[in-house]
DNA sequence: GTCTATAGGGAGATAGAC
DNA sequence: GTCTATCTCCCTATAGAC
């Protein structure tokens, strides 16, 4: 069984499991606080092989990150494609990023994190290249949208970079801010019913501060 | 001179020096990508005299956080002491706050990174210990805010904590999301301009979504 | 309070056998 | 594709002189 049908068969190469170890740790402990020694032993790989599959750990972080960007932007890209006014599709494409954010517990704080990480991620690699597409798409897919909604009138005129940063986070901090987000809302921020209470939150939020009072 | 009446001259302990420069290099690279030989380096000391200040690493990073904290508790109380009704106390309370983050570059980075760094942090050194508190009070007294708002029909009936969080990502995040929220919104989230135009942007969003239909 | 010297260990990365 | 062995460098922390 070659490598391809072994992946039909619900298998994984080493590539993919030596990135969602890595995505794991990366996530509790940022990009220098992980050893390649620790990601060998979690995968069950020996150190050396790792370099087999990534060239470097900067390498082999951005990828992490990339994969990460590509699962959200299909997603955003998906949700958009369904059609609707304007206010229907942010609706959904920010209850579909919710709930893609819930399903996969390390990606909020990674990507957070890789905000941060200024320094790290000064490369020229063909991943981080990917990676700033990627972002870059996202965020335009996201400003036509609201674009689109205040020249057909549906939304109040607001200012759109600043309502996109706010957006991120009220929808990506609250994943990624762990115990403190734990003991603030009394209950697991990844729990069903918080991601629910959020969705609702969120919805609120964007009916109360962004549709034009004409609208209501 | 000694050390208190240098320090009324404007200049600075040893200490000091120290925890400065921590903050600027915690805040660029985190806990595990800062080096003390660095740290001594940017300081003008030699790495074996951080040890005369502090006893090992995490209980500088404690420092570190705490002092953050700590300021940002005095900013909290100072703001809120001075009265008005509920809505009055809030919006000061997130000029004042974002004011603060603005003055401090590195601040909103550390506090997230910290949020991140559960690992890291799980130590029982008196450091660690103050600054729990600090959040505890900073997020009770808020809290307290919110609640007094909803009792006296001020507020609308918000989920507190979800607002907490909320109010965090709103106003901390941005101020610490770099090059990424430069790139966003075509400037540096520290120009005083922009941060005159995320206090309206928070106080209209509060507007919208916190006060009651009858405080219109 | 700051220094030099050093202990003791772990980091990322490479070479080359299998 | 995985391994063992090894290179070189840097890490936190300590000892002890000044």
């Amino acid at each position: 069984m070659n490598a391809v049908a072994a992946e039909n068969q619900g298998e994984q190469s080493s590539r993919e499991r030596i990135l969602d170890a890595a995505e794991g740790l990366f996530a509790r402990r940022g990009y220098a606080g992980v050893g390649l020694r620790e990601l060998a032993d979690l995968v069950g790989l020996g150190k050396s092989s790792l370099f087999h599959h990534f060239e470097s750990k900067p390498q082999l972080y951005a990828a992490v990150c990339t994969r990460i960007l590509a699962r959200i932007a299909a997603r955003v890209d998906e949700s958009l494609a369904r059609g609707g006014a304007p206010m229907e599709r942010l609706e959904r494409v920010v209850d579909d990023l919710l709930d893609l954010l819930a399903a996969q517990p390390s990606d909020a704080r990674i990507l957070l994190r890789s905000l941060f990480e200024d320094d790290e991620l000064a490369g020229e690699t063909r991943e981080e290249r990917e990676g700033r597409e990627l972002t870059a798409h996202i965020m335009a897919s996201i400003s036509a949208l609201l674009r689109e909604g205040m020249e057909v009138g549906q939304f109040r005129s607001v200012h759109v970079p600043g309502l996109l940063l706010s957006l991120i986070g009220q929808t990506v901090f609250p994943f990624a801010s762990g115990e403190f987000g734990q003991e603030i809302l009394g209950k697991d921020p990844f729990d069903p019913a918080e991601v629910k209470r959020r969705k609702r939150e969120t919805r609120d939020l964007l009916r109360h501060g962004l549709l034009a009072p004409a609208g209501r």
